[in-house]
DNA sequence: CTTGTAGTACTACATATGTAGAAGTAAGGG
DNA sequence: CCCTTACTTCTACATATGTAGTACTACAAG
């Protein structure tokens, strides 16, 4: 396993477009993260250089410019940040986190309603078929 | 609102000791998390004296010692952290985070069973009874 | 008193991060 | 061909963070 992937909110940002986009060069990736907030072209190719140094995105020439892609996944990076959240501050405890959302963050009825049917399919009293992707 | 707090995981590491203990000298903090892993006595210190200046924590003198006690709680420190991940990562989406959960952390059957019932509780109103099984 | 002990305050330094200007350069429009 | 435009690369700097040594000091044990 690799070590956990720990992003800034900056950097997760930037990787997200990454992840819509399979490829994007840095003035795509400028653009869409022109959407959020202002930020130079300069700081942009600053963080995807920096990026790139720590293994976590590729960068291809083509022609003069450079094509980046993403080499985690937001899965991978997602499972990082969660279960360093999880043990950091809720003991690990999945039930704690979800009773904080609960409490604290208004969800949406049609996400709540979501969150029932996941918690239903997710097996009963006796999961046997336990599967991943 | 104050401003979102966002700690490192070192970070954290310190401000639950304060939580645990409700006030505790550099000395006690330091012992606390040597539990942990090792660390000097020191580098608690400027810890304490930066969060002091940051005002999540506040020193009383104690005759030579310092006595410290948070000034954040920890679920405001919980709530500005998992909707800043829910918000980066997740779309907001607290079923998509949840849906994380169950696919890639392993929750313990006993956890499982208590996120149920924090569901069921939850929200009586909207749910139509959709059941499924 | 003398001295070790333990605590705070100060200083220091490496790394990560946010931010971006300046310099160099290639390519397209005339 | 020349200039503006669009890019990359380099350099720079401020702040946050992890880490801890050194210096100073009060106090307890002889």
């Amino acid at each position: 396993m690799d070590e956990p992937v720990v992003l800034s909110d900056l950097q997760i940002t930037l990787m997200r477009v990454l992840w819509q986009r399979q490829t994007a060069t840095t003035a795509q990736v400028v653009q869409d993260m022109r959407a959020t907030r202002p930020i130079a072209h300069t700081t942009v190719a600053t963080l995807l250089t920096r990026l790139e140094k720590r293994g976590l995105v590729a960068a291809e020439r083509q022609g003069r410019e450079l094509n980046y892609s993403a080499l985690v996944s937001e899965s991978a990076v997602r499972q990082s940040m969660v279960s360093s959240m999880l043990s950091n501050l809720f003991d690990g405890q999945a039930s704690a986190l979800l009773s904080h959302l609960l409490k604290r963050d208004q969800i949406q009825p049609a996400d709540l309603e979501r969150m029932r049917e996941l918690l239903a399919s997710q097996g009963g009293k006796n999961s046997k078929g336990v599967r991943h992707d």
